[in-house]
DNA sequence: ACAAAAGTGTTCGATATACACCCATGT
DNA sequence: ACATGGGTGTATATCGAACACTTTTGT
């Protein structure tokens, strides 16, 4: 090819938003830089891609690292690529949207980058264009979670009708009507009740319930 | 950064899905490569990035050579990297989509790969993992449709209802009730009447109209 | 007994869907 | 006159939103 001269690979990074609900906050992971650019900075958990590492793979990477999780939601969410996001040059970040309960995350041991979870409403400064990067992930759940199940993700396998109402006003970011919510859920038959109830509480102990299904499916509608 | 010698950064290639309305039917702009690999197939515009060439420029690049137009609507849609997708190596395309009105299409004069538009429902053989991204494209559009007026990116100026049903028709593959889309898009206050009326035809005139707006916005519900 | 969350139905308004006939024009 | 798409309203079903009290448990 004759123009091989005129192509100039970008750099190639990740960077993966992982959520989690946690005292019924949606919270986001971040990390505390220990390189330049933005050293000290707060920033997404992410980096350049290795070797013959897919997109996929380098997301997967990230997320065993930063979270000690594995097999787990996430999906791609946008490429971004503005030329001032990186002081380094181009360099352009191919962002995935992680969803994790929050009891199935190991920050690693002798883990240098401070790995914490802050709340998407009131977080800190954040490095390059990362604050833009997890409002577009917070859109993209919204509006998820109005068509999908995904929700299975953020939750332990089981949880209250409280809890799970809890997770969607969190990320919907408004009170919803507790017995239209269980209509709801009573209607789409996601979830089946177990013979378990929730210990430890001083009140009168909710039954749990489980998602029917584990893996990502489309409704019609939803909230 | 010590592990510098790990990075290595794939290829960056941009494509292009530019959708029409033609006929009643919603076509696909592809073009007849003149290179290897897949010489002689048929494949999305696309090509590498440029130096020091955004994804979006690019995009914007390729819309201008392929099909003659600029300042139209156009959306990022998803970055693919299957290792399997290019035969010479480690290559990421970032796809684009782009809705052009088919009147303002110019293909170039001494265009040498043939641009022209083929439908959805049956195309050639692609290239790559065009086929793919082109399914996927197709089912961003739906969407889109649904909760958005990006319609009017897709048609003239000026058009008739029934122009507009056969584009949603086209798009959502599905037969809609005249009286009802009328009275939603009544409802909706997205377009407004011109005094002209649809000439050339043997039958009735019909009105036209206009979209109010020309830029994109988001609606509660849609079809 | 009391505090705290669990659990449970009905009404009303809005929206979506289904459906058929007369009109204006060109040939 | 006839063929072709242009244009118009009503009735029903479905869905979403609003709303309050009794029950069960731990302390």
């Amino acid at each position: 090819m004759k123009q091989e001269k005129l192509y100039w690979p970008p750099g190639v990074t990740v960077d993966a938003v992982i959520f989690t609900i946690e005292d019924g906050v949606l919270k986001v992971l971040l990390i505390k830089r220990t390189n330049e650019p933005f050293l000290g900075s707060w920033a997404l958990p992410g980096g350049f891609l290795l070797k013959n590492e897919t997109l996929e793979r380098a997301s997967r990477r990230i997320l065993k690292e930063k979270a000690g999780v594995a097999n787990i939601y996430f999906e791609q969410l946008y490429t971004f690529d503005n030329p001032a996001r990186d002081p380094r040059g181009h360099v352009i970040s191919a962002t995935y949207m992680a969803l994790v309960p929050r009891g199935d995350v190991k920050f690693g041991a002798g883990e240098l980058q401070s790995p914490s979870f802050f709340s998407v409403n009131k977080p800190p400064a954040l490095a390059f264009d990362h604050r833009t990067i997890v409002n577009y992930a917070v859109k993209r759940l919204r509006a998820k979670l109005e068509y999908t199940n995904v929700a299975y993700s953020l939750l332990p396998k089981e949880f209250s009708l409280l809890d799970l109402q809890n997770a969607y006003e969190a990320i919907l970011d408004k009170k919803l009507d507790k017995r239209n919510f269980r209509k709801k859920f009573d209607f789409l038959g996601l979830i089946r009740p177990t013979t378990k109830m929730q210990r430890g509480s001083r009140q009168r102990p909710a039954r749990l319930y489980r998602f029917k299904s584990r893996t990502v499916e489309e409704l019609k509608k939803f909230f």
